[in-house]
DNA sequence: GCTGGCTCTGTCGTGTAACC
DNA sequence: GGTTACACGACAGAGCCAGC
């Protein structure tokens, strides 16, 4: 998602000074030194940008004051980035803290900008699995390395895999925020409105796959027969599917697709909160939970059983809007998540799709 | 291969601002 | 007013390349 390599094409690739590091007591160093034509598309004075860190398992979007030495004959050159306060949370100082914890090791940093002008570092330790990959990858330590090179496309590779797959947590909060509508300052309107209109092509395949399921189902005579109401249009009904497994029983079911964990949150409008309750006593409804959607092999879990989960919240839904009323305040929706283990009395064993 | 000039980068002295 | 932190930029040295 994150992951789109500037078009200037540019990876460079360099040792860490004990000065860059802020190892050296004699230093004044406030910045650290980068190499000329890589990140050429931002202005030599100092901006502030975003930018994604990444090291071994840590990935984390920080704050990055990048700029050039202004010479005396007027030439802006030496790019670097500087540290900021000492409290201050960003690229600089964050390398800094980790090199400290290690300061026997070797440390390098790969960087490179990304079509969406955000910057990334990956910073290495001598003693790393990932520097054993970056020695195979970059050939020559203090390098740019530019798509003529035979290392970028190898580079552009792992570092697309390892970025992918290191950011995880970031890519989770932002399905978050693409379906509750939550604003968190350090991910951009861009990043929100994507992972929303990916969250929706995931839901719909998580539909198509339960539909395929359906069907097998159908044709085993495990179920009598079943009805999918977004087949053709978005029903804006608060569940996907129903499900005949008698003659007279029907299911109510509700596809909730995650690329992530099965206990990864589920989102509830007051809406549907207010369906499932209002249900009539010979009507079920059941959560059919597909997870792990980046994967070739889909998961599903089958949730059923969580009204005393659903009179409880939609009791408190209900007293909220009466203490509303009462300030001349009405409420309009609500959006609540909670992960399935916490509202479902009966989750069946997964079942691989 | 050697030399000299140019470019690029890292170091660190110094001025300034912030803080106590 | 003293101390500390930070930013700026001069300068040294390494690396590169053209000319011989």
């Amino acid at each position: 998602m994150f992951f789109e390599v500037h078009s200037e094409k540019k990876i460079g690739f360099k040792k860490l000074s004990p000065n860059d590091l802020g190892l050296k007591k004699s230093g004044h160093q406030t910045h650290i030194g980068l190499y000329q034509h890589v990140l050429d598309f931002l202005p030599d004075n100092h901006v502030e940008k975003a930018a994604i860190l990444i090291y071994d398992d840590y990935c984390e979007i920080l704050n990055c004051d990048y700029g050039k030495i202004n010479r005396s004959t007027g030439k802006m050159e030496a790019p670097n980035i500087k540290s900021g306060a000492r409290n201050e949370h960003t690229i600089v100082n964050q390398i800094r803290e980790f090199a400290s914890l290690k300061p026997t090791c070797e440390w390098y940093l790969v960087w490179f900008g990304l079509q969406s002008e955000e910057l990334v570092f990956w910073l290495i330790s001598s003693d790393s699995e990932d520097f054993q990959h970056a020695s195979n990858i970059f050939p020559t330590q203090n390098k740019v390395y530019d798509e003529n090179s035979a290392s970028f496309s190898l580079a552009i590779d792992f570092l697309e895999k390892k970025v992918n797959g290191v950011s995880i947590k970031l890519q989770e909060e932002i399905e978050v925020a693409s379906q509750t509508g939550k604003q968190i300052k350090k991910y951009k309107k861009q990043d929100i409105e994507k992972a929303n209109k990916l969250f929706k092509q995931i839901g719909y395949s998580g539909e198509q796959i339960i539909a395929q399921y359906l069907e097998k189902q159908k044709l085993a005579h495990t179920i009598s027969n079943y009805r999918w109401m977004n087949a053709n249009t978005e029903s804006g009904m608060p569940f996907d599917f129903i499900i005949n497994e008698g003659l007279e029983e029907e299911n109510f079911i509700d596809v909730k697709s995650t690329r992530f964990d099965f206990n990864q949150y589920l989102y509830y409008s007051d809406e549907e909160i207010g369906f499932v309750h209002g249900l009539k006593e010979d009507k079920k409804y059941s959560v059919y939970r597909v997870f792990d959607m980046d994967n070739a092999k889909k998961k599903l879990r089958v949730c059923t059983n969580c009204m005393s989960y659903v009179s409880s919240v939609n009791a408190d839904i209900a007293d909220l809007s009466s203490k509303m009323e009462k300030v001349q305040t009405i409420l309009q929706s609500i959006k609540i998540g909670v992960r399935p283990n916490d509202c479902f009395v009966n989750i069946q064993p997964q079942i691989i799709l």
